[in-house]
RNA sequence: GGGCGAUUAGCUCAGUGGAAGAGCGCUUCCUUCACACGGAAGAGGCCACUGGUUCGAUCCCAGUAUCGCCCA
């Protein structure tokens, strides 16, 4: 019985909000903790708890509940954790902008009373992204979402900081860092983005200390940095500065001299002019070199990157030029300086170069590298085993490509810079004594560093400053309550901030109650797959591997699914600036979340990036549409009895779409196990438009719309049977759509989501049927072609007649007569010669031909040229095979199988080629 | 500069060592009782280029070109 019947058009906003709050109320998203099955869990990757949904999480997100709703409806026990990411520094940026607007600064509220308002702000914000998840259907379990600064997640990270710390793996230590000035915190490596720019190489002479008239051509493309120059380095090998090796030149602008020494590393010859400049406190390569040969470190930018006024005192810049480069940005100093080397007449040349310069990933501004105390993670010992676990396949990243990518980096990884110098995120757990650690304290202001003076209060100091590389930091869980050292209370507590990717590579574990031994640790860890974009394989899953290797001895995923990055139409990324975006919100409200999710499934193909244009989006609602006038027809027709007989016993119609299903359960099954959403997408549409709605549905009317068909009440059966496998196969790419036609039809069980993924039935495989169907179909395509080529309107129906060629055609094809004259609307005459005049024959494959009397009215020209060109293909085609058959190479070498085919399809064409070339000659003859 | 990937129908993309595929778009016909967000029939491709391996290459190999991405 149908229960209900289904609106003539599909609302797909409203029945996704019915069903998206059903889900909830069942709490159909939570784990059954009694399930004995294996345990399945997936943890996304946190988006910005301020952002908004953008169509990469759209995509990242519905491959997630592909893999999710699919493996719960294995019967795995299943949970998918959602949460945020704090994301310090964007997240900051936010509210002080905030501020700005309100004529206010982070400095003028303090840094309690500003990070209560960040606190607000997440409140206020923080659950968008939240809902926008939910509206794309995404079967998280709510009740598990997490937070990167919740009490839980904060204490697992002082836990690893301090463990880290204890083990050595963890140090403090002054290092060249990329320093943003805007942010004015330290980046790490990896959150610098490089950006090609057409610079210019300046030629700047050195002339030697004790020699006057002779000098150094040395190339740079940074001459503000001449200042800071602490040597000049040529390659040891080079003929060109043999004699010059161990001598001092002089620093152009200043007083100073410094030696001329050879280093391999550093000094490529052929590159300018072959002796370059070392300036350890602002290039990173310097400062290597600088490490080799010991040589000082002269910064003469501060932390805003400007000219530093005790930088350039130490410097010994020329006096005048010290007073008008004091407190210049770079971009300043630099046109000051090139223009004192001009007076000087020190400036040789200057030529363009292609160069790149680094980007604050956050904020764009150029960074800088910068001479400063900062916390690191020794990386090595934690990278080895992390790279291992790759490299033996206990995580396999997919696609294969990206494996090489990931080993190639970690390979080379160098120590990560975890401190940052702002206030939202985990403040470090380390402690300084004020009272031992006098003078380590260097408060930064607009005029520079100044030494704290112990008048300053902690709260000013929190506020900024550096502490010195030598301070001595007590590390631990919980605040100390006095300096293990001299007993005193006067402490103060580290003012950075923790790396927001510190937490983040924590995440898989830490949402599970890490370091409790909670139920859901040991139910759920390690997870089963992360999916995630290729941006964040470096940033985040590198380290959550070495993190969870480390602290729970497991591997945190066995899989890492990388997916790619949406684009537009044109291939352009998306930007608000470029106004190319895509919003995925809006396009859930045009065209409904399932055609979205299922767009998305279908163009994510392995390693290629996806150009979205909207047009696919439009085409996949078709398909919903499609979907849902099939389930308005089958309630039409589903009233009656129905009997339910092995396969094999019914009707030919429902033989062969059980075998058709049958195959594309396993082909759909099969793409879902290799991560090939595109084929499954591909798979799903292909059966169910081309297959199941054009071809089964019309097979089965006759005997639907018949009263009294004795083939009703089994195909019937078939009908709805088939129809809710598809809904469930369907289900995982769109779950809304398939939950209300489900819930539309007789069912058991409270949702669809809940059901069993379909399994193959080997006893619905039936090549009989599946072979009758081709020559079905071969046989009314034929018809309708031939129709075509006469004009032949639908309304007019003429007899066609058809014939085989072969016993075993003509007796299935004396079967299908019935369904055949259905189809087309016409007789089917196949007892009887097809007429030899007024009659267009045509080859339907599978050794039948077709006739069609010709109508008296038509043009027969234009019939015969067709049927001339179907000659000339098919000739060609004869040739093609004839060489190959006739060479002997291929006769000899060839697999056999493969020369009787070709033969047997010669013999094939050769025999249409008759039919044709009769019916052309019998067509042109009418013609004159 | 190093590495990786791409180049297939007008567009977006699958695909395979042995007859070039899909979706969208296009042309023509059709409001027939699930669906015009539909049905039917078509047109359209030296599978980037040049060599090599092979009986046979769009597919494998080498090189070239163009375009991406990552790293330096």
């Amino acid at each position: 019985m149908s229960s209900s019947q289904l609106e003539k058009t599909y609302n797909p906003n409203e029945v996704e909000q019915r069903w998206g709050s059903y889900w909830m109320e069942h709490q159909l998203f939570q784990p059954d903790l009694r399930n004995q099955s294996q345990s399945f869990c997936l943890v996304i990757p946190p988006p910005n708890v301020t952002g908004s949904l953008h169509i990469g999480h759209a995509l990242n997100t519905t491959i997630q509940d592909i893999i999710v709703r699919w493996r719960r409806m294995q019967g795995l026990k299943t949970l998918w954790v959602p949460g945020t990411d704090h994301a310090g520094i964007a997240t900051q940026n936010v509210v002080e902008r905030q501020l700005a607007q309100e004529g206010q600064s982070r400095e003028h509220l303090g840094r309690s009373a500003f990070i209560d308002r960040v606190w607000k702000w997440r409140h206020q914000s923080g659950d968008t992204i939240i809902e926008q998840l939910k509206q794309l259907g995404a079967s998280c379990d709510w009740s598990r979402l997490r937070f990167t600064m919740d009490e839980g997640l904060s204490r697992a990270v002082r836990e690893v900081f301090v463990r880290l710390y204890e083990e050595g793996l963890i140090y403090r230590g002054e290092r060249l860092i990329n320093w943003c000035p805007r942010c004015l915190t330290a980046l790490s490596d990896i959150e610098v983005e490089h950006e090609p720019i057409k610079g210019k190489l300046y030629h700047i002479q050195y002339f030697l200390a004790d020699d006057p008239t002779q000098f150094l051509m040395v190339a740079t493309t940074r001459p503000e940095t001449v200042l800071g120059d602490t040597a000049v380095a040529v390659h040891p090998e080079d003929p060109r500065f043999q004699q010059y090796i161990g001598k001092k030149v002089r620093v152009p602008l200043t007083t100073r001299t410094i030696p001329i020494l050879a280093d391999p590393i550093l000094v490529d010859r052929e590159f300018g002019t072959g002796a370059v400049k070392i300036t350890p406190a602002h290039d990173f390569n310097d400062f290597e070199a600088g490490e080799r040969h010991d040589l000082p470190r002269l910064a003469i930018l501060d932390f805003q990157a400007r000219m530093s006024p005790s930088g350039l005192q130490e410097a010994q810049a020329d006096p005048r030029l010290r007073t008008v480069l004091n407190l210049k940005s770079v971009q300043e100093a630099r046109a000051m300086v090139i223009e004192a080397l001009e007076k000087d007449e020190l400036l040789f040349k200057v030529e363009d170069h292609a160069m790149a310069i680094g980007k604050c990933y956050r904020c764009k501004t150029v960074v800088e590298p910068y001479l400063s105390p900062q916390w690191f993670v020794k990386i090595q010992p934690l990278a080895t085993p992390a790279i291992q676990a790759v490299e033996t396949g206990h995580i396999r990243i997919i696609p294969d490509g990206w494996k090489n990518n990931y080993l190639g980096w970690m390979r080379q990884i160098k120590d990560w810079c975890i401190s940052r110098q702002i206030w939202w995120g985990h403040q470090i757990p380390a402690w300084y004594c004020r009272t031992c650690n006098q003078d380590k304290f260097l408060k930064t202001s607009q005029a520079g560093e100044v030494p704290d003076d112990k008048s300053i209060s902690s709260e000013q100091l929190t506020m900024s400053c550096f502490i010195t590389p030598d301070a001595q930091p007590i590390v631990s869980r919980t605040p100390p309550q006095s300096c293990p050292t001299c007993g005193g209370t006067n402490l103060f507590q580290d003012p950075d901030v923790l790396d927001t990717w510190f937490s983040s590579s924590l995440w898989p574990f830490s949402t599970l109650g890490w370091p409790e031994n909670t139920e859901d640790f040991k139910s759920f860890y390690p997870t089963a797959t992360l999916v995630t974009g290729l941006d964040i394989l470096f940033f985040w899953v590198a380290r959550m591997i070495m993190m969870g290797l480390k602290f729970t001895g497991q591997v945190p995923f066995r899989d890492v699914y990388i997916h790619a990055l949406v684009r537009d139409a044109e291939g352009q990324k998306m930007s608000k600036s470029k106004g190319n975006v895509i919003d995925p919100l809006t396009k859930m409200r045009q065209y409904g979340t399932d055609a979205l999710r299922f767009t998305l499934a279908s163009m994510a193909s392995p390693g290629r990036d996806i150009k979205l244009a909207e047009e696919r989006i439009e085409g996949y609602r078709n398909f919903v549409t499609k979907l849902w006038n099939a389930a308005r027809f089958i309630h039409l027709y589903a009233d009656g009895p129905r009997t339910s007989n092995a396969a094999e016993f019914r009707p030919f119609p429902d033989r062969w779409i059980l075998s058709r299903l049958n195959h594309t359960i396993r082909e759909v099954s099969k793409a879902f196990e290799d991560y090939r959403f595109d084929q499954a997408a591909s798979a799903l549409y292909q059966f169910i438009w081309h297959e199941y709605c054009d071809w089964f549905i019309e097979l089965a009317k006759p005997c639907l719309q018949q009263e009294n068909h004795p083939d009703a009440p089994a195909t019937r059966q078939t009908l709805l049977e088939s129809f809710e496998i598809i809904q469930r196969l369907l289900h995982p790419v769109m779950p809304f759509i398939t939950e209300e036609i489900w819930q539309s039809f007789p069912h058991e069980g409270p949702s669809i989501m809940t059901q069993p993924f379909p399994i193959e039935k080997p006893e619905w495989v039936n090549a009989e049927a599946e072979q009758a169907f081709l020559l079905l179909q071969a046989f009314v395509n034929t018809a309708r072609t031939g129709r075509a080529f006469l004009n032949i309107s639908s309304a007019q129906t003429p007899s066609i007649y058809g014939v085989s060629t072969q016993d075993n055609d003509t007796a299935i094809l004396a079967f299908l007569v019935p369904y055949i004259e259905s189809i087309l609307r016409s007789s089917v005459i196949t007892d009887q010669a097809i007429p030899s005049l007024r009659t267009l024959q045509l080859p339907s494959g599978h050794f039948s031909t077709i006739g069609i009397p010709v109508p008296n009215e038509i043009d027969l020209h234009e019939v015969v040229k067709k049927i001339q060109k179907q000659i000339g293909e098919k000739e060609k085609e004869v040739q093609r095979l004839g060489s190959r058959l006739s060479s002997p190479e291929f006769r000899e070498k060839a697999e056999p199988s493969v020369i009787q085919e070709s033969e047997d399809r010669r013999t094939k064409l050769i025999d249409e080629l008759g039919i044709l070339n009769m019916t052309e000659q019998q067509l042109a003859s009418m013609t004159t």
